[in-house]
DNA sequence: GGAGAATATCTCAGTAGTTAGATTCCCATC
DNA sequence: GATGGGAATCTAACTACTGAGATATTCTCC
């Protein structure tokens, strides 16, 4: 219930492996058999791990913080966005806050079972659906936003101000070009 | 099936929203009410959202590369770990790849079902189990790792070596911290 | 103005995990 | 050499989604 990382106990997503130093291996068995790597190769690996890590523990702020007002990480996303940007078509949100299709319709129902968003038929276009804050929602985030966002500052507070935007330009170069590579 | 993730469709874990440009807001209802925040708190926001997408975009690469093999990452994780490290009690392998007690079970069960690993018996420890790849799993990732490591190297090709390194190193330090701080 | 391709959402079965608590064992201390 | 706290793992019920396909509507190009 509590949710605890100090150390790492018991969260969230895998985070990839490989290298370091070596150690223990208290049986027999060969340690590390040989894999040739180039270093490009190393350093991509080593981001990845670190990437995931990075994100784990970040990720575990704010999923603390949403889970005091009973919400996942994705219906705050929703609820966010929803706040920041008006009403907004389904898929728009879908697209942003990264879920499957199926996923934007189940976290939509959701978050208006518990009377936070409602749908409003879109009148262009009658396959299309806007979700929209109800009054209850807008001042929930209201309530609860200036929080989220205390929370997750402090839980950067190792890295300056400066150097978080650095990160975050290229961050978000990585990001992109990843995004924009096809998968084979 | 083909999992696609050049604009933004079908995919994995939501990422966090807010900001940005003014736009749509087709209909009526106000687009942006205020709610005030540092530029401390902004930054830290904004961070949050690109090292979700970041990890979304590269983690879809490793996932799509796992899944060739039939593979989740967690378990791609599992093997990689035990190749390089090689046999790990079941509690260390938890904690490296950042699942619950309960996934750790779940996910070597599955292994060893699949044949790639077996447990074994500590003999120090009657309570502990180690997890160990078997011939074939550590024939698995001989074969297939050279080919995961060139998908990640090419999903970063966004970032020259040199700075995967730095963001590495600063990211490195935002995790940590962000790990060492307890969640109120 | 109609056929077919494309788009927006929904449905629903399936899955990869999480959580809480049970079990078994270790270890320090009495 | 008992006792009790604390690890290490496992169990079982549950959860938050995903993915593939269904449905309804719109767009495009004859």
């Amino acid at each position: 219930m509590t949710p605890q990382l100090s150390a790492a106990p018991n969260r969230s997503q895998a985070a990839p492996q490989h290298a370091g130093e070596a150690q223990d291996c208290p049986e027999s068995k060969s340690p590390c058999p040989p894999v040739a790597q180039s270093a490009a190769e190393e350093n991509a690996l080593r981001l990845w791990v670190i990437l995931s890590r990075a994100h784990a523990a970040i990720g575990a702020h704010a999923q603390a913080d949403a889970a005091r007002h009973g919400l996942t990480i994705a219906e705050f996303a929703i609820l966010e966005v929803l706040f920041h940007r008006g009403p907004m078509l389904l898929g728009e949100v879908q697209k942003r806050i990264l879920v499957s299709s199926g996923g934007i319709t189940f976290l939509v129902d959701r978050l208006a079972a518990k009377g936070l968003v409602e749908r409003r038929n879109c009148e262009r276009d009658r396959r299309a659906r806007y979700a929209q804050l109800t009054a209850t929602g807008e001042a929930l985030v209201r309530e609860i936003f200036p929080a989220h966002a205390a929370a997750l500052t402090r839980a950067m507070t190792g890295l300056s101000t400066d150097d978080q935007r650095d990160i975050g330009d290229a961050l978000r170069v990585l990001g992109l070009q990843a995004a924009a590579t096809t998968l084979p």
